[in-house]
DNA sequence: ATGGCTCTCGCGGAGAGA
């Protein structure tokens, strides 16, 4: 089974280049964020066509994830509770009665001073309240955390600590997500390397390496029991026939 | 660098992203 998660930073932009690499790489069940889409909007028959089935928990012009699978799938929850305020940034299924698969797109938080920082320490809290009460065993959290887990993760290394996105209070709520029973697929695998699942659209990042990664894997040990592989697909970072791509690229795990 | 791209809404240019 071959699961990911990208945020594709606007479905009307990327639909095309989605369905280009639905159709490349074959996942079988893929989480998206950044839609900034309505329900309504989202054209079913489109990826019905290509095999997928699709459910969004969406909303206009921002935010809004998505998963799309070639299993059966049914909506588990629909929304953080409590964040509703928040915007449209959780999303959990049932794949084919498999796997449990929630996909987020946590706040950004803007900067160390803005409101939206102490909205977005608190939506994580509001996150392992949430997952604290599942227990499937089976279970897979994934999508856009907005945090760089560890220096490591960071183009700018340890030279970024106490940056938004690198602070203490940031990675300490990460920390208390894999405390409740999940593995971070990537760094599991490949302990001491570095790789990147964004980069600015500015300034030629992705050309010099100015990355960082966010995106991620989490999976509970009987998911990480079964990794066979996981990274990022840097093919699709970059432009294809024209086509822009999304300032993030795809994170895929392979999984027996 | 003092955010230099790209997205959405909607028709100009502002706000957000990370």
């Amino acid at each position: 089974m071959k699961i990911a998660t990208w945020n594709i930073n606007g479905f009307g932009a990327r639909m095309d280049f989605l369905k280009r690499w639905l159709a490349d790489r074959q996942p079988d069940v893929v989480g998206l964020q950044e839609l900034k889409l309505v329900d309504d909007a989202f054209p079913h028959d489109d990826f019905e066509a290509l095999g997928y089935q699709a459910v969004t928990h969406g909303q206009k012009a921002w935010n809004g994830v998505a998963v799309l699978s070639r299993l059966p799938l049914s909506v588990a929850q629909s929304g953080l509770p409590g964040q509703e305020e928040a915007g449209a940034r959780l999303l959990t299924v049932n794949v084919a009665d498999q796997l449990e698969f929630t996909t987020v797109y946590c706040p950004n938080g803007k900067t160390l001073e803005h409101d939206d920082y102490e909205m977005k320490l608190a939506w994580f809290d509001a996150l392992i309240e949430f997952w604290n009460a599942r227990n499937a065993e089976r279970a897979v959290l994934c999508g856009d955390f907005n945090i760089v887990p560890t220096p490591l993760d960071g183009w700018r290394g340890t030279k970024a600590d106490g940056d938004i996105f690198h602070t203490k209070q940031e990675r300490d709520r990460l920390q208390r997500v894999l405390e409740l029973g999940l593995t971070d697929l990537y760094r599991h695998k490949y302990p001491g390397e570095q790789t990147f699942s964004w980069w600015d659209y500015r300034g030629g990042s992705f050309h010099r390496g100015h990355g960082l990664r966010i995106d991620l894997i989490l999976g509970t040990a009987a998911v990480r029991d079964n990794l066979l592989d996981v990274g990022t697909d840097r093919d699709y970072r970059k432009k294809q026939d024209g086509m822009t791509a999304s300032d993030h690229a795809p994170v895929i795990a392979e999984l027996h």
